[in-house]
DNA sequence: ACCTAACTGTTATCATACTAACAATTGTTA
DNA sequence: TAACAATTGTTAGTATGATAACAGTTAGGT
């Protein structure tokens, strides 16, 4: 393990620690404020069609980071619990638009100022420049992993 | 979405894309190398216990930020692999003590340097004051969310 | 000693992350 | 036009993240 001034730093324990408390905040957020029946990660998508709806199924893949299965299995749920609907492309018969339902948008509308609210939290006595900072170097970071992932694909 | 200068900080999306590419070279180091009958987290299980063996199991789950069911999964697997075996603990009968096995160290050695080389690559260009600030970012981060989480425990 | 609370590991259940493989559709090219 | 490749959504299977509930064990308080 790297070490820095004798400090231990493991990127992908910090990583993995703080996702983890991010994650249990915002389910913990939902449920206090009675928005149970939705995860974190459903939101994040009726959240992505508050601001453009109709993105079909690889464009909301790519945007939030996630793969066509999960978001596949995703917006199965969210279709069954009435937040959304699948409508056919005519002109590209591949694809299914998905749309937010009048529901879907209430909860969109309910939950929004939580999620707001929960950024603030996290970014409590960080200053703008802070705040910057640590963006800019996790995609730092995250360029030079995409790098050495191409680099290994090309390996192989 | 908290905005400065213009630009979008969600650092949730930011989490999630570099938690998921740096999974995704781990994954792939591994196979490239020629260990891929072994996931990124059973190996944290292994790296750990060079480190300190003999642990339990509600130790391993806390330094490395996992619940108790999740560990039991892993070591399952690791104790069907023959990486990892079980024994009581004679003074207290709740505890089995988690040993590595002779394969297990084997495993262990081979795989450290790949670890080693990712987290070369994904610091790659940055400095040692860059690395630093990143982790504190996050840790202060992570300070901040444990705290809104406890508040909205007791608002409970 | 007894009762209760806390701890440890486990099981069950659900949601997500990921890969491989597939059918249907569209694009490309010989 | 016919063959091949790429795209889109889906299904199946495995591993992880997380919670609830449970049995066995230990610790604390009366």
């Amino acid at each position: 393990m790297k070490k820095i001034n004798n400090i231990n730093v493991d990127l992908g324990l910090e990583m993995a620690l703080t996702a983890s408390a991010y994650r249990a905040a915002g389910k913990k957020t939902l449920i206090v404020n009675g928005c149970d029946n939705i995860t974190r990660e459903q939101l994040g998508i009726l959240l992505l069609l508050t601001l453009e709806d109709g993105l079909y199924q690889t464009q909301i893949a790519n945007i939030l980071g996630k793969d066509r299965p999960n978001i596949t299995r995703m917006i199965d749920v969210l279709e069954t619990k009435g937040y959304i609907r699948r409508e056919k492309d005519e002109s590209n018969r591949r694809i299914l638009k998905v749309f937010l339902t009048e529901e879907g948008r209430k909860k969109a509308d309910i939950a929004k100022p939580l999620k707001d609210r929960m950024n603030a939290a996290q970014y409590k006595n960080m200053t703008d420049e802070e705040i910057l900072t640590l963006i800019n170097l996790l995609r730092k970071v995250r360029k030079n992993i995409e790098v050495e992932y191409e680099l290994n694909n090309n390996e192989v």
